[in-house]
DNA sequence: GATGAATGAGGTTTCATTCAT
DNA sequence: AATGAATGAAACCTCATTCAT
């Protein structure tokens, strides 16, 4: 007669553990032990609910993922124009955030441990592959709108997409040059080449 | 004279080991033993040359940057102009060849272990700030060329670079939607939107 | 009048897991549960039975020696003469059925646990007495009709037992030369050398 | 430069602590941290020799048999009768003395170790049929010598063995009715089943 | 210079046992 | 009477590091 939802409980309260843990200390060095510390709950729970600490990893990934998803529901639900949403959505991504910055860090730590492990290359493809179609979809409406240019939108998904990724690498590096003011500079630059250029209001 | 030599020889053959068992199985799952047994040397040698695996690991993240610099070193001095160089330079990261992959994975590695190291960031602002000059000279020397747009030249290195880094860690996954024709196509596409057109062409 | 009953049912019901899943995977890795699944019940309720694993195990081995004097009540009641008692009896103990097997085995393991367990050394010298006095009493039968020789009677009991305690064992690890048959054929030749010898047969 | 034994010595020294443990707290409570204790070296050597608890087990059973075998080689050897060096043979497995036991003890524990697996009843074969081809050869040569009754070696062998190995188990397990003294008389009683009476010291 | 045997701290995982429900 | 979530001690095993040779 226990509640239905301890277990759901306990498995949320472990996998946001294991993303905090991740994000401040890094996958390689993840402790299990850490990571019940983080939940107040013994290692040995930690086990009932994972069977091992790879099972662990893999549902902390999608569990970001999910989270990350959550975050950005209402941006495409929102009633803005193409443009403004993917304006809207870039932002979005942008570390800013200590929680977006979190969120970015496990990202990473999932690119690498994917680059030998099939089970969480599969798993970057399937989430990768919602976020293109989210981005696709939005601009195929601002090519419907006359808003955005011409062209396979998959290619400038992919374009925007990509150069998030390469400036969050340096953004979470904390690097001197590639700070968050430069991240929105340079997407803005981009959103703008795949703006169409309203003629009148050149020539007015 | 040919002490000193052998010492240089012996660190270059183990940092090579190193960067080819980083690109296999990972910086996470790298052992020193690994390392000895690629290097043909015993696990004692490693340690006599490298304090601790820490210091094993900087040397060789180090050493791939070097590397990967001597390997671009003919195109930076090549005759060709500007937007052709930009190009051939784009070209030489796309990893194609397995060489360039292992390189790739190295960096990978890099970026995330750098996430908690202030050592490995400090390497990766240095190295990064070297392929950005380059790239920043190459467009600054495109513009007054009058080949290359005008435009905050630091923007669009980043911009190109950043995307770079973006594309090619989907292609190391083995994204099925992120090829390495789908790379080159949304390289050109950017580096596209900064040639200036030549409008005698277009009115021909 | 059924609550009493209850309890000696479930008892029952988990004594006999234990003797199949120690059967099945030996004392050594059996874990409570995998008693409890094959019980088809709770862990919780194994130790609501039995304090703890060593109390379960005890009384799990004193089950089997129960149970395998339950099966060979008959033999002992049957109105045969001593010599084909004897036999019947020894061979009730060959392990062909899968039954028999099993019981076989859980007594093994006993004598190996018992090696270091006072407690159940004295459960094995109790049982092992029950079967000794019974073998004993046959034997001294069979002297009393005039079929067996002379001698001690539990000389000639211990070298039946031993001599079917050890090719047993080889039985049970499916020794490709102590099969089924040469049991049977090395119990008839104890056998028959207790057997007097009819002289008006071989006169004749 | 180091002794080419070392490693010889070391697994000698190693096997020989596993036997002692086995001995004096059986199998299943073993732990590799007793074993490095007894040997007097680190846990982490153990396992510098042998890589899983497993293989370290496996070759300590081999281990007690060739040291067995050892033991016994003067037996064999001897220019004694084939009787005699029956009787020798078996006398020298009677359990009295603390080495003679402690083989038994890890011989036991191998029976039951090897029900639940192949490697070690593959093991059992081997060894068992190297026994029992040497009390087959007694024996053969027993005939030959006519002295031993004739009738086929091999099952003779087996009612030998099998009856040591079961009186042996009661003996470890310190039965009250099953002593030392016992033993030798059951085994007596069983060699002299097989011994060829001379007619003429019984007319004369 | 180079080796590899040896170490031992530290990690994951297992599992008997407890206890609130 | 029965459950099963939770515990935490303890086990095996790994591996960077040391050091005698």
């Amino acid at each position: 007669m226990s509640r239905p939802s301890v277990e759901a409980e306990r498995r949320e309260q472990i996998l946001r553990a294991v993303c905090e843990v991740v994000s401040e200390k890094g996958y390689k060095s993840l402790r299990v032990a850490d990571v019940a510390k983080r939940a107040k709950i013994s290692s040995g729970s930690v086990h009932y609910y994972f069977e091992t600490k790879d099972d662990l990893l893999q549902a902390a990934f999608e569990w970001n993922f999910a989270h990350s998803l959550e975050r950005r529901a209402s941006i495409l639900g929102s009633g803005a124009n193409a443009l403004d949403r993917l304006r809207l959505y870039v932002d979005s991504f942008l570390p800013n955030e200590k929680e977006t910055t979190a969120s970015w860090h496990v990202w990473a730590e999932l690119w690498v441990a994917a680059l030998h492990d099939p089970v969480l290359r599969e798993l970057n493809e399937r989430v990768y592959g919602e976020w293109r179609a989210m981005i696709v979809e939005i601009i195929r409406i601002g090519q419907a709108e006359g808003v955005i240019v011409e062209g396979d939108p998959v290619l400038l998904a992919n374009a925007l997409i990509s150069t998030i990724d390469g400036l969050a690498i340096q953004v979470l590096l904390r690097s001197k040059h590639v700070t968050s003011g430069r991240v929105r500079e340079t997407c803005g630059y981009l959103i703008d080449g795949m703006t169409v250029e309203v003629k009148g209001l050149n020539s007015a």
